[in-house]
DNA sequence: GTGAAAGCGCTAACAG
DNA sequence: CTGTTAGCGCTTTCAC
């Protein structure tokens, strides 16, 4: 800048006045500045700018795994939202791990982020607690922490499994297996209790060995399915708590030789593209992720007036073809397992 | 820092040399420092220390479009390695679109980003030059800038392309349609070539009506993927430049009432989780998207010794069953179509 | 309308 | 080993 103002002839002021767009600069002179910036490649910087105006214009994003098309859509809608207030975003990958995510909370807040908005592992209540009390705004999104009554954005999981489950047991199936994540994550544990809800409220237990936890992630989630698979009798239905495990369930029941939905039914939650792409298409609960990563986004940007407010995006249940109803098999049993009627 | 210099009872370089982790510091004095940062909370400043050591130990990332799993994959590499660099990675996405690739260049530029990866819309030469010119390594993944002699991180397109095609005609396809991307897009133009290449080996000609252009984005994909589809006759097999493409052609041809491989065969760019998941699995080129976004990441903080080095990696034709063989109707012609026999 | 000067938080060089 | 000081690039009074 200095060199700009030199070239230009006049002082560091006039010019700072020149690229702020503020103060009053005679046309002549800002021409002039403007001659000299463009003839020196003159840029701003950020780090001057910030130091002084103690504004990055910079937020943080954690997500565990930008390649999950989930937290994709959602970044989108962050980056989206991101650009029209001028912001930049700082995206970090958790991979669902706690002391990596405290690493991360660390380098945004050094950063000076003027805004967080995290997929929580659960864990890190005094990372997360410290980051507010530093004044960084914090907005979670599709989960919660423990103890930590921050800003959200979340789907209503609850009811997303207990519709899923509900539809299965109107089809009329009684053995449906479960396959969710880590209580630890508030997503899980919901989606889970839905799950229950929905065979209480038909007045049905639900099946022990039916109910498998993996971790929401691609290593474990296939081990996870098999194991629900080789239940005995294996499922004649079954819920994924997400894509990831969705995808996995998937792959394990084409390596067992099945199909969806002769040899066994299948729903899931997101509505990610192989979902509308395999033939039938699965039958699914949609969250609005894009518009979720939007509205996550402009929340934390302009702090909610004083509360704490959380929203609640809903969710669509779309019914495709990857479930059909189930009967018992006649008495006089036949072959090797169920499910093989159309309505 | 000045607070805690001042609760420790030293002075301001004390402090920084205990957060430095350089320069010798007594133990008590270090412990004292310590004690009072934690009482208070205080984190360091990357904006302070960034301007004083012009480093900024960020990096920039453009993609076009984070939701799409290729991006996604990528991105994780890049994240994975700048982790343990100790780098952070600001992304943007330009929607492949020229004017907000050109913002976010200005923006990364007065960020003081230490290197920059991007998938580059083709244009924006001048940008790109400019942010090399201010001291800021810039490689590209996937494709090229003409006149831009940048190091970069490539596929073999046009060799990838080449496979694919030759793998249908080998097949006896005679009719091959080919969905492809904007020429402006290097990674367009080497996979058309691909196509071309294959077809002048066997001593074939393309068929004009055969090759359609979409852009590399879901909104216009479906439309040329009707295109291709609605050709008379239909194309008895199809090549997709990219897993967009892919995606938007197999929703056509599911739209259609046809079926893969049955009434057309298939194959494309990109092993997504889709390709894996359709019954029967698709046929694709694999490109180690996470490999490349780390080694770009790699390559970009430790600039190449001394000349613009670019590196191809190599991709993968992994042969699932979307295509199959085709023959001539026999003359006494029946249906509509053809490629119903299998071998 | 414009220049000069102070200071944002940090590091590095230099005394002590 | 430690305190002091200058200055990174910018904005922002405050005079003129």
């Amino acid at each position: 800048m200095k060199d700009v103002a030199e070239a230009a002839g006049v002082g560091l002021g006039t010019v700072s006045r020149v690229f702020a767009n503020q103060g009053s600069v005679s046309a002549s002179t800002r021409a002039r500045v403007e001659a000299a910036a463009e003839q020196l490649d003159y840029r701003p910087s950020a780090l001057g700018r910030g130091l002084k105006s103690q504004r990055t214009n910079n937020i943080g994003l954690v997500v565990a795994d930008i390649s999950n098309n989930f937290y994709g859509e959602f970044a989108e809608g962050v980056l989206a939202q991101a650009k029209t207030m001028g912001m930049h975003v700082i995206v970090c990958a958790s991979g669902e791990n706690e002391a990596s995510e405290r690493e991360y909370i660390e380098v945004l807040i050094e950063q000076r982020v003027e805004g967080i908005v995290a997929f929580p592992t659960g864990t890190n209540a005094d990372s997360w607690r410290l980051a507010q009390k530093l004044g960084i705004p914090v907005v979670f999104a599709d989960r919660t922490v423990a103890g930590l009554n921050f800003p959200t954005v979340l789907v209503d999981n609850a009811a997303g499994s207990r519709r899923l489950t509900e539809y299965l047991l109107a089809l009329g199936h009684r053995r449906i297996g479960y396959l969710g994540g880590p209580l630890g994550l508030t997503t899980a544990s919901e989606r889970e209790k839905g799950f229950y809800q929905a065979h209480t409220e038909h007045g049905l237990q639900v099946i022990p060995q039916m109910v498998v936890r993996g971790r929401f992630t691609r290593d474990t989630a296939y081990a996870s399915a098999l194991r629900l698979l080789d239940a005995s009798p294996r499922p004649t239905a079954l819920v994924a708590a997400n894509n990831v495990l969705g995808e996995a369930a998937l792959a394990a029941i084409h390596d067992h030789g099945l199909q969806v939905p002769e040899d066994i039914s299948m729903v899931m939650f997101d509505d990610v593209p192989w979902a509308r792409l395999i033939r039938p298409a699965m039958t699914v609960i949609a969250q609005p992720a894009w518009q979720m990563g939007q509205a996550a986004a402009r929340t934390v940007v302009t702090p909610a007036a004083d509360q704490p407010r959380s929203q609640v995006v809903p969710t669509e249940m779309i019914i495709r073809g990857s479930a059909r109803p189930w009967h018992e098999p006649r008495p006089a049993g036949a072959g090797r397992s169920a499910g093989r009627r159309s309505s």
